[in-house]
DNA sequence: TGTACATCAGTGAACGCGCGTTCACTGATGTAC
DNA sequence: TGTACATCAGTGAACGCGCGTTCACTGATGTAC
């Protein structure tokens, strides 16, 4: 027997109709999910958490695990899902923000740093995801460009590069979205109250952005 | 009891006297390393591996393992270290190659995709670590750090970029660094014989690095 | 060079522990009539 | 609405297993004389 058929009980976040039960699920669902981040975050990384442990974070008893997911490595995935799509929002927002060209770049930068301070744990794990299983570093890289298409598109709409064809502007997004990722890993490990250490990356994360950006408008103009 | 005194029977890869016996233990001791990268490259990451794991691996005793290593975390480190040093030299050989400014992207590139390929162990356990042990984190980061104040060093040397200040230079050097280490990843997670998908990456990464040059010497103009 | 003692890398057995997974169960919620 | 049955999220106990760490040990290598 190779093919497994999947078991109707672990919910796959489907629609149904919204009963007591079900919502409790979702919660007791989210509360696992919730569990994972929060252990994630305390030192080590995703890939050293145990079922018995996350189970017991959320407050449930180990078997009632698998009603939810089929395995640890199936939360993580969820995981991802779940940090994309708020990371996407987001970004998405903070282009939208203000339009200044002189100052859009620092104010997203500040923005972004905020976001990923109040959001430490879903940046952690994700961060951490890159040395997970394959399963999870290929969902990681699907989100990653998604990020980086509608960042292109963004730019796009925003007219501050007509010039340049939809694969270039896909390419400066990507360059900008793995830039992004690398800052947010440094801003995590940043140690607490470190004003002076705080402002230098920053300044570091809005030269590079600049770099890219510059080299984004000479492209334009040798083309 | 907060202080913990170093235990003379760990060696820290200092110099001594070659002997037969001291020999062998750096044979062993590096058997341990190697064995914990092939198992890091199968599959899992470097946090799931366990002391037993390693140590059958390498064909050892669980107990014989605290002849070398005070823990797994601390073979994670000397694992860094060594990474650090091979890839360093490689890039200092790779930027050093060529000098034709039409073609050394492209060749550097095409070098150190080769290396990669060519030492998937160490480049997955680099990829992986950033999701590790805050202590492991920061030994990476340091090693990156290395990396671009080496390469700084050399664009310096090569004259390309005779007007940009230490600072620009270092700032340029990040980026590049950061942009290879998370092609590194693509890289590896290439499937096999998969050519187009191989050149489209290739073609990507060259990309990547001409914008970044491209804005380092507009940089270079405007300031 | 030969001898007698010291060192110490690696052994093998043992320990207590948390792990993932299974199972029959309970009782609140849902559904059909 | 009320009743009788079905569903199923979560329980609690049990299992066998690999884990990290300790310990006294062995015997080859090293050292002092």
């Amino acid at each position: 027997m190779v093919a497994r058929a999947p078991k109707a009980a672990v919910t796959p976040a489907a629609a149904a109709a919204p009963t007591p039960r079900r919502e409790q699920k979702l919660r007791t669902r989210q509360q696992l999910m919730d569990a994972a981040l929060r252990l994630a975050d305390q030192g080590r990384g995703f890939a050293s958490l145990s079922l018995r442990e996350v189970s017991r974070e959320a407050g449930v008893v180990p078997a009632a695990f698998y009603r939810h997911f089929e395995s640890l490595d199936q939360l993580g995935l969820s995981l991802v899902e779940e940090c994309g799509v708020t990371l996407r929002r987001l970004l998405r927002e903070a282009r939208r923000q203000g339009l200044d060209p002189a100052h859009v770049l620092r104010s997203s930068v500040e923005i972004y740093k905020t976001h990923v301070s109040e959001h430490r744990l879903h940046y952690q794990f994700a961060a951490g995801a890159r040395g997970g299983a394959p399963e999870i570093r290929r969902a990681l890289r699907t989100e990653e460009s998604h990020f980086a298409n509608e960042m292109a598109q963004d730019l796009r709409e925003l007219g501050l590069f007509q010039d340049l064809s939809s694969d270039t502007l896909k390419l400066v997004s990507s360059l900008v979205v793995t830039t992004m990722m690398n800052a947010a890993t440094d801003i995590l490990d940043l140690p607490e109250a470190a004003n002076q250490q705080e402002k230098e990356l920053i300044e570091h994360f809005v030269s590079q952005l600049r770099l890219i950006f510059l080299g984004a408008r000479q492209w334009q103009i040798k083309s």
